[in-house]
DNA sequence: ACGATATGAATGAATG
DNA sequence: CATTCATTCATATCGT
């Protein structure tokens, strides 16, 4: 078949630095930041694909979004989003690889609604081989630091801040650093939210007030949900 | 630095290579990592190169791939995926390497204006234009023939207009990003409401229809899920 | 042998 | 949901 796949893992290296993102760190080349993007660990993925898999779960719902990433977060750091957009592009994948494959488009309108549960995949065609469910690590790794209780702790500054320079241009460098600026992070004193929630995301349908039609609303923000 | 994990693996020993991988006969020997990833071949390269540039595919869409990837097929062995990335990572590396030359403003208003590619979506027009304004010249890249460009070319129709802005997408990011922004914070020392993160995400409703039956996963959290 | 580069592959994050 | 963007990993290849 095909090439493979495999998932993740290392952790070994990246683990260690995927339990926080510090916000230290890094900074070698461009100052960017760290904490990019989420660095889901063996554990969690794990565990997102037996849910995916096993039970059955494609798209939860906000509370199931909190529970998981709750549960998930003992394996390392986590927020709802990345929750969100794991089951998201879990999905989406899987059936852009079906689309890519089949040979009739017509088809691919039907099964959308399947909720397969079919015990681990295995063997999965061509793309991604879906999940396997395996650490290749059995021991050591994941020593992931991130403390069972809360979640951030570490992140003594990273917010936003400067803004790449190197390939930004300005406006458009400031622009990505707002979506960061979610990882904020409060951390001790001052609070402006310590774990700040990520209101009003995804709207389509409702929170239009957000920036649908008044982006500038940001200003006046807070009457989020 | 910096947590990653990833992909990386190597399991290859796959040895799915067989088949045929057409004439590039890159893979042709060797049993051993055979399949590892796909290597186009001089044909296919420049058929997807003449879709690129000539005929402004970038980001085919399902049905397109199918074509494409049937079409290639005949030159070696390729699947849809093959077909998707390549436009996906070609059309991400052309914008990536623009970013930077722009040193000089003289220079940069000449380099951008460069050839728009075009010929016509043609057809049924599936083609979405999307970006098709911005074309790029070839330059580096391989050595590979491919001598596109052919003649004549391109009425310059660019439709579209402006906002694409000399530098891509650089401005057009700048639009709507600051959902999570929406930090609300509570300032102040009691946390708003508790630490429950990102509300109401998941617009549409729905996404109980698995849950029904399997409720009985979050319901509660140790438990299973 | 490296180090740099080109490029396939994968996937988090967004947008529409 | 489908599509797109950005980043990063993994490698093959090439240059010195």
């Amino acid at each position: 078949m095909e090439p493979q796949q495999q998932q993740q893992n290392q952790a070994a290296t990246a683990a260690a630095a995927a339990a926080e993102d510090g916000g230290s760190g890094k900074s070698s080349y461009l100052c960017r930041q760290s904490s990019t993007r989420w660095a889901p660990t063996t554990d969690q993925i794990r565990i997102l694909k037996d849910l995916y898999y096993n039970n059955g779960v494609r798209s939860p719902n906000a509370e199931q979004i909190q529970r998981i990433s709750a549960r998930l977060r003992q394996y390392g750091k986590i927020e709802g989003k990345n929750v969100f957009y794991w089951f998201q592009n879990h999905k989406a994948r899987e059936r852009q690889k079906k689309r890519f494959t089949s040979s009739s488009p017509a088809a691919a309108s039907a099964a959308v609604a399947d909720v397969p549960i079919h015990r681990a995949a295995v063997g999965n065609s061509v793309w991604k081989t879906e999940d396997s469910v395996q650490a290749k690590y059995p021991s050591y790794s994941h020593g992931l630091s991130c403390p069972s209780s809360s979640s951030s702790s570490s992140p003594s500054m990273v917010s936003v801040g400067h803004m790449v320079g190197g390939y930004g241009y300005g406006a458009v460098t400031m622009e990505n650093n707002f979506r960061e600026c979610s990882i904020s992070a409060g951390t001790g004193s001052n609070n402006i939210g310590h774990n700040f929630q990520w209101a009003g995301v995804t709207p389509q349908s409702q929170s239009y007030y957000f920036f649908d039609k008044s982006k500038s609303s940001f200003t006046d923000e807070k009457t989020d949900i």
